[in-house]
DNA sequence: ACCTGAACACCGTTCAAGT
DNA sequence: ACCTGAACACCGTTCAAGT
């Protein structure tokens, strides 16, 4: 009943307003509730609108995509490539717990955007720049893969339960069923004074992963590895 | 106009029968044209007529995820771990090679379903079996991830150019812009005899990852890393 | 009691009508 | 020429009406 005529009072519509509304609106809502229908409600625009700036929604989330990605550090020149590439994946991990839909929107995508591809580029250079020959590299960077970018390779996180009682009933219950899942899950928890359900370190668990692949990667540099004499990895 | 009276002659639906139904829809029309409604179509029948048997889409998708972890081989109780291991992760990720919607479903999903929970307890009582400790089969079931149903850490898969000449012709324009990018991806094409385009090996690259994780397992395994003491993962 | 059609509250996008 | 409302072809699911 208020006074609704100063409509064409807000800022005008421009690409960047539309993506950074749509980021703001993924941050807080999860990305199921990031519809072009309801994206243009919260810039007060009639859903059309948004037409007139990306070409469909397809291109609104390539935008986003882009848009973390520029989140992500440039390469540290002081550092060598193990050291770089380290810190690297480490940002592009902070990037994503700053906007976790991302995840789940690059996967979706058909084809890397150019913000993405340049990100690859640059990663490539750094192991080629560190003396990498350019065969190991191609298979590291597979072996790698969306890590660069921040992925954790994880498929379920931890439901949360909060109730430490609740979680032991359950860690219980679940224990006659799938012992070695608790087991495992509740390791941590018999050699820390720690409190039941303390969950899992996940930067912690994400260094391990990491550290075990460049580490890897360091041995068979060092090792003059090479695709075609397919020698074993292994250790011996 | 032909006579249709004859519908009840149908067989009865059961949800073995829609499940059913839906991997082979899913299997040939991807995941995106799974819908209830056109579930219901394909089985001719009325769309309220599936939730007779599933509760709804989430628990369809939960019975497709069981279904695709039921096709993963049991373990050999012949191999050691790493081999056991190494074994069932391939046969897993053939499982998925022949249902690659399953990737999507399984990363959508909220909670593991009790055949996810299941297999992974077994894979992590090979693990056990073997002789590792509880903390670090942990960090190594962190570190493999998803990888142990056979997903590929990959981000985008090479959008098939099959024209060789027209493939030559964007990479050339690309290596202006991303080098780095085209001379990691091309590398395979100098050394070998092979046609350009040839595309990367993806069962070789999943077991190069696959190995330098479980060599990396192996060696922290063989010289009693534990989480506790934090050293270094890496070759001194 | 069982089954099911219409309806609800959404989508992304097209397109023609209005200014 | 520009903008936009109605419409289209979909969703998953609720619910009341019909048998």
């Amino acid at each position: 009943m208020a006074q609704q005529t100063e409509r064409p009072r807000r800022a005008p519509l421009t690409t960047d307003r539309v993506l950074r509304a749509a980021v703001a609106l993924a941050d807080d809502g999860g990305i199921d509730v990031l519809s072009m229908r309801r994206l243009a409600q919260e810039l007060g625009v009639v859903p059309m609108a948004l037409y007139k700036h990306v070409a469909n929604k397809e291109q609104l989330l390539d935008g986003l995509v882009d848009l973390v990605v520029g989140e992500i550090d440039p390469p540290d020149p002081d550092l060598d490539w193990k050291g770089a590439v380290r810190q690297r994946i480490l940002s592009a991990r902070r990037a994503l717990l700053r906007h976790p839909w991302a995840r789940r929107v690059m996967e979706a995508q058909a084809a890397p955007t150019p913000a993405v591809l340049a990100y690859t580029d640059s990663v490539i250079g750094t192991f080629l720049a560190g003396g990498l020959s350019v065969d190991l590299t191609h298979h590291v960077m597979h072996a790698l893969g969306s890590r660069i970018f921040g992925f954790t390779q994880e498929l379920h996180q931890d439901g949360h339960v909060s109730d430490p009682a609740e979680l032991a009933a359950m860690a219980q219950q679940l224990a006659e069923v799938f012992p070695n899942v608790v087991a495992v899950a509740t390791s941590r928890l018999h050699d820390e004074e720690s409190v039941v359900g303390a969950g899992c370190d996940d930067e912690f668990e994400f260094e391990f992963a990491l550290d075990l692949l460049l580490d890897g990667i360091d041995r068979l540099h060092q090792a003059g590895w090479s695709s075609r004499r397919r020698q074993p990895v292994g250790p011996t």
